[in-house]
DNA sequence: CCCTCCTACCTAGGACCTCTAGGCTAACGC
DNA sequence: GCGTTAGCCTAGAGGTCCTAGGTAGGAGGG
């Protein structure tokens, strides 16, 4: 009876589910070796340390996430692609938090984690191509557009939209209502 | 000679200054012992475990936090009270990141923390006085302009603005004009 | 077919962290 | 003086990160 072999992949999916199980934070060497049947020391021939490891995740999460935007987009254009972005985005936060925990993490762009990271960031400045943007104007945009998509998924998995009859998917609608008004009369007065 | 006697309060305060040097999540027990000359195993005659530790700092942060935004506001209305209220949001997310972290954590509403929490959602509402809204569009706004500025701070904190030419500044305040813009408009059409 | 190398795993162990149990001492109220 | 309490201590169990050094089994070359 021969055990399935582990490779960094398996590894590092491994990790990606328990993350999303206890939070990335709560993601140790030992606890991915208990769930991978070997000793924690065994893992450091396929990673470095536990940095390397959430590297990875990182890397893994953004690329999942960028899988998942460029599909949502196919095809969209205007609200309809800010729409489908941001619910993609929303989506994967809330089914994937500890991946998406990861992929907040500071990222070195020489890494491989920062290729990912960069066409992410593309895909975010394709929506604004709906609403004629040009630089610096277009960093604004983007900056904002991601601050408050971010915030809203953050605040919202921290819960601080609980202790309130108005449920979270009813001001979502409205903050993408929003965040469309104002992109298309971006730059605000 | 007498070592200054350990109290609750000088211990959070010296955590709260800990926090903010390595990091919250680099926060505990033993670093917080050493830093107060004292073994590790004393600090539990004061705290009752990290989360206890944990919950007091984020207490603190969030009193600290309702204090400073109370004086930014004072005296102001519209969007020179919104301005306030974000840049001391934002510089005190940047003076303390360990405090503010703290304030991030999820918090139960009976605890002081939670008290201190009220507090500081109450003056957030109390910006929206300038823009006349009733409810359910007044929670909306409080939900969508939260969520600016908390995702605004992270992601600055976090490094994402940190390779490109934009200042983060100059964002900052078209960022700020445009929440002006979006709560005087506001419901979005 | 045998030898060597490499891969994936192992044990052992040091350093650090959390937390409990049990005990000492000094100050304070009666 | 005497008990109580507050604040500190040591000892130690158990978890985590990580290094050092070693073993089994398969791949490839002679």
């Amino acid at each position: 009876m021969v055990r399935e072999k582990v490779t960094v992949e398996r590894l590092v999916h491994a990790a990606a589910d328990l993350a999303d199980e206890v939070g990335f934070d709560q993601l140790t060497v030992s606890a991915l070796a208990r769930r991978l049947d070997v000793r924690d020391a065994s893992l450091y021939s396929h990673v470095r340390n536990v940095q390397d490891l959430r590297m990875r995740l990182a890397a893994l999460a953004l690329t999942e996430l960028a899988d998942r935007v460029a599909e949502a987009l196919a095809g969209r254009a205007g609200k309809d692609a800010l729409v489908a972005f941001a619910n993609a985005y929303r989506d994967y936060a809330r089914r994937h938090p500890g991946r998406y925990a990861a992929a907040q993490i500071e990222i070195d762009p020489e890494s491989p984690a920062g290729s990912a990271a960069r066409r992410h960031a593309e895909l975010t400045r394709a929506i604004l191509r709906g609403y004629a943007l040009t630089e610096p104007a277009q960093t604004d945009a983007v900056r904002f557009l991601h601050s408050t998509l971010h915030g809203y998924v953050s605040l919202e998995r921290a819960g601080g939209f609980r202790h309130h009859p108005r449920t979270a998917d009813d001001s979502w609608r409205l903050s993408l209502d929003a965040l469309d008004a104002v992109l298309t009369t971006w730059p605000p007065d």
